[in-house]
DNA sequence: GCCGTTTTCGGCCCGACTGTTTTCAGTCG
């Protein structure tokens, strides 16, 4: 098994144990052996079980170890097995219902014999879960609302979209009168490829017209809780919404708190304990002494304007929010060694967009103006080959005629936007590209994507795409694992073994910047650029609107530790024209290192 | 189950909200 597989079963370990009763702490001991064990990277973990120290991790002792070692070696857990025996899988569902955890849930199986939603449903109707103890009426009417929008409360959404949906959230609550400050927290705030539900912070005085503001918002299905300090929300789409209320004096308390993770606050609140300080979301005190933290919080924490001050309180660095996933950033904060992450504005134009040529919506002319007016220097087109028949793939004689259609349009000068020359290429089944090396050559440069057999086994896939990044043409591979977010898995590849393939033929990973793909996953891309791999972040325009995603992708590319220095498309386009003429020149294997611009 | 330069035992983040209670348990984040 890999760690990834591991790691699930430890989680449904935990899940399993919750029901069952057991110590929180234990429990909290798997998912957090679990969460360790998906930081480590595949061969670490290797390294780890061979050499026997993998209780060198910390959160994983003797038990966990043992475990790990067992389903690494077998693929089975005796404890899984044990837990699966005892335990019917209609209570795990049930835990998925708001309002019911493992307490109830047992009450629910050990007193009414029930194993399944089904039964609950029936149970409810009945009006016998209203009858246990600590249940009531509204418990009961409030489980079968979670049964009914079971589909719609579980779902996450896109950024993208969730992103939409809070922009005039944001703007209105600043207009608000009684509102000082307003902020989005969240998985939203550190630009999560999806989101699970909206949270905003602000700072009020007067609290009751705020709360109504929000409670009153177009869209809003149900108000699920109304207090003085926190409103919920649920919209028409599913998309559940938090609106949390401070004092101004606590904002940046309560806007580090709710912007997370769980583990970058876990770990935050570590540091302050190491220093002898209580950080929550109430304020930073002293660790020492009586009361709760909030009662101290209140008459003595120290004052903090801005996330900014809370972390130098701490003797961090200003840790932007896309880096809190507790993966290291309090550490480099610590040693003043956070990278300069790249900006929006520092992208000069991207490589992988479509135009109607294949199944783009708009013109050659359209999109390169529409790129002209985001003032990019440069747009390359890179529609579909013929493999793509699905996608009007361009056939050689079609594609030497955009090429001609390129040059006459760039010779006019009707643009300040220089248009490049290029081509999505299928890779093909076994690794071969789409069109001949005599074709490929007319181009300034070549992306090869997988469209077809997505259900190669993973060492065939592998191999294939190895195949394409090591032909010479090849300048950089489009959408690394084709997954669809909230859509379609991956399919099945070993990335490790792609991005050494890269790094080691010169060849560019994409970032591929479309809200549903955002591929290659952040997750890979820092320790993947230390090791030297260059990143493009493409929009994979569609349309003219498809150009903007690139603020999508440099998010992701953020939550990558990526600098401006990382992304070919941030140099200007002198530097990326000689770039890409040194490999056309077969500087294959050769490319001195990248020129450090800014 | 994990951890430890005060500890190998006794902690482990903790407060808001809801619904059920009549002082608090469970859930959630």
């Amino acid at each position: 098994m890999n760690k990834t597989a591991i790691a699930d079963v430890l989680s449904h370990i935990a899940t399993l144990l919750e029901l069952t009763g057991e110590n929180p702490f234990k429990i909290r001991a798997y998912i957090s052996g679990a969460r360790q064990l998906q930081s480590l990277e595949q061969s670490e973990l290797e390294t780890l079980l061979r050499e026997e120290r993998l209780q060198s991790v910390k959160g994983i002792g003797a038990a966990l170890a043992q475990q790990i070692g067992e389903l690494h070696a077998t693929g089975r857990s005796t404890l899984l097995e044990q837990l699966q025996a005892s335990i019917a899988p209609g209570l795990v569902e049930m835990l998925e219902v708001p309002g019911l955890g493992p307490k109830k849930v047992k009450a629910i199986h050990d007193q009414l014999g029930i194993t399944t939603l089904a039964e609950l449903t029936t149970a409810c109707n009945d009006g016998r879960v209203a009858e246990l103890a600590g249940f009531g009426a509204k418990t009961q009417e409030k489980i079968l609302a979670g049964i009914r929008n079971r589909e719609a409360y579980g779902k996450r959404h896109l950024w993208w979209a969730a992103q939409q949906v809070a922009e005039p959230i944001i703007a209105g609550l600043r207009a608000l009168p009684q509102v000082s400050q307003a902020e989005a927290a969240g998985s939203l705030r550190r630009c999560m490829e999806t989101v699970g539900d909206l949270d905003f912070i602000v700072a009020a005085t007067d609290v009751a017209p705020v709360v109504e503001w929000f409670v009153t918002q177009p869209g809003v299905q149900e108000i699920t809780a109304r207090g003085d300090t926190k409103a919920s929300v649920r919209f028409d789409t599913g998309l559940q919404a938090d609106l949390r209320l401070v004092p101004p004096e606590q904002f940046a308390f309560a806007l580090h708190h709710f912007t997370g993770s769980k583990d970058h606050n876990v770990q935050m609140r570590q540091r302050a304990l190491s220093i002898g300080l209580s950080l929550s979301e109430w304020g930073l005190v002293l660790s020492t002494g009586e009361g709760t933290t909030k009662e101290k919080a209140a008459a003595e924490s120290l004052p903090a304007a801005s996330e900014s001050a809370l972390f130098t309180a701490l003797g961090l660095a200003y840790i932007p929010p896309e880096l809190r996933e507790g993966r290291g950033e309090i550490e480099a904060a610590e040693a003043d060694a956070l990278p300069h992450l790249i900006e929006l504005d520092d992208l000069r134009g991207a490589f992988h967009n479509h135009t109607t040529a294949s199944d783009g919506n708009n013109t050659l002319e359209e999109m390169t103006a529409a790129a002209d007016a985001l003032g990019w220097s440069y747009l390359g087109i890179a529609d579909h080959s013929p493999s793509s028949v699905q996608a009007r793939g361009l056939s050689e004689a079609r594609l030497a005629e955009q090429v001609a259609q390129i040059h006459a349009l760039n010779a006019t000068g009707r643009y300040r936007t220089h248009v490049l020359t290029g081509t999505e290429c299928d890779i093909l089944p076994d690794g071969r590209l789409d069109f001949d090396d005599g074709v490929l050559a007319t181009l300034d440069y070549v992306v090869v994507s997988v469209h077809s057999a997505f259900t190669q086994s993973q060492d065939d896939m592998t191999a294939r795409i190895i195949r394409a990044i090591e032909h010479p043409r090849t300048t950089m591979l489009g959408h690394l694992t084709g997954r669809l977010l909230l859509r379609r898995e991956s399919y099945a590849l070993d990335v490790g073994k792609i991005i050494d393939a890269a790094i080691a033929n010169h060849v560019v990973i994409e970032l591929n910047a479309n809200p549903w793909r955002l591929d290659m996953d952040w997750r890979h891309w820092r320790k993947a650029s230390a090791r030297g791999l260059l990143c493009a972040i493409n929009p994979d325009a569609h349309d003219t609107a498809g150009l903007e995603f690139v603020s999508a992708g440099v998010n992701a590319a953020r939550k990558g530790w990526l600098t401006k220095n990382a992304v070919l498309n941030t140099r200007p386009l002198a530097a990326v024209q000689s770039w890409l003429a040194h490999r056309r020149s077969g500087g294959h294997g050769h490319v001195p290192p990248a020129p450090v611009h800014g």
